[in-house]
DNA sequence: CAATTAATATAACATCTGTTATTTTCTTGA
DNA sequence: TCAAGAAAATAACAGATGTTATATTAATTG
């Protein structure tokens, strides 16, 4: 095989170097011969694992969205109450050096995907899962008297996810304005009189 | 000439061209030739008017921000008190069509200016003014006493530009989920705590 | 009207693209 | 050890791309 040690490339690796290549230079120059020189193999890596280029976008795509997921379900095991809430955007912004990739990769993919109903489709579905989850982490607050009974999970869910959005992108052009601190802050003066605090305040310092 | 009326194009209908093609087909499709096509002319066009294809690119991000801008000073003229902050934002948000495909242009540049120097300083530069636009009209706000004294124009300028760009985003994805009625709702449900109410509430309709 | 220039069209270029086919190399199992 | 199959490399192709050069046509001016 081509590689110094024993295990060959498996469809992740491509996905991975895929990753990369856009990130670094574009999705424009993210051509099959790029993603192979990105591994340090041949276009027959590529056209081995993948039966054509769309599969392969496709498949990197998928993948980066089940692994913010997974991110977000590492995050909020155990936590209970509000805190649910703030680890759920904690692991959807832009926070940290892996959130702040991910949301690179998806925000090249979301403009490329406005001419591509295939990868539209792939777009809205996650924005309909967040949309889900936060409007039911609400309810469940709601339930518990966090929240007042007026506020519509769903509705309310919309516009967290807005802002969410709105930040990743501010941050992807002006990182310096919108560090992890100012990030929270924002999301928790639009949260805080949504939140009946009983007791403690917003957050100051979040987690990683 | 190549046009059945008397004049010839210029630069501008070039941009257009480049525009339309652009929201129907996506940056990957915008070629010199498909651009040429949609002006119903040839590639000679372009190259006469453009010394190469970054220089049209240019151009038409130009433009389209320089656009914007006229639209929200014609949006805003006339207007006084918070008012003018309202406009502000109808002037940005995508509540109807011509603010939309705007909206959709410039997303598409932007995913793809994320790995191009000159493109995202344009960019940048556009942010920047609207957060400066922002703040002033916070500033004015405030020395009226329409804000409190406590709120700081800039900071909260870049909040306001966050949501507004997560609304421009997410409607993007799911136009059915933010109409222009439950665009105007979420972003006056984050300035309503800031702004001191005085007789008027919140606004129920919005200019188009 | 003729000559000059501006505007557009056409043609040709080298390069890059995704894809397919073929060949080589490595791994595995009897 | 050696055949069989998997994995990777290589080669080739047709088409598209930006760019440049040239030719053609329309407008302008004297």
């Amino acid at each position: 095989m081509g590689r110094t040690a024993g295990r060959s490339f498996d469809r992740m690796d491509v996905a991975r170097a895929a990753w990369r290549v856009i990130v670094r230079d574009g999705l424009h120059e993210a051509s099959v011969r790029a993603i192979a020189k990105e591994l340090k193999a041949t276009t027959g890596v590529v056209t081995y694992h993948f039966r054509d280029k769309e599969d392969l976008m496709l498949f990197a795509l998928d993948r980066l969205s089940q692994g913010i997921e997974d991110a977000i379900d590492h995050q909020m095991r155990g936590a209970v109450g509000p805190d649910r809430l703030l680890r759920l955007l904690e692991a959807t912004l832009p926070v940290g050096p892996r959130q702040a990739q991910g949301w690179r990769i998806w925000f090249v993919f979301t403009g490329y995907a406005l001419a591509h109903p295939r990868l539209m489709e792939e777009h809205r579905r996650r924005l309909d899962r967040l949309r889900q989850r936060i409007a039911t982490e609400l309810s469940a607050l709601r339930k518990v008297g966090a929240v007042a009974g007026t506020v519509k999970p769903l509705k309310e869910a919309d516009a967290i996810v807005a802002l969410g959005d709105g930040i990743g992108l501010s941050h992807l052009l002006r990182p310096e304005l919108y560090p992890p601190a100012r990030q929270r802050e924002i999301m928790w003066t639009y949260l805080g009189p949504l939140l009946r605090r009983k007791g403690r305040d917003s957050p100051k310092s979040g987690r990683a």
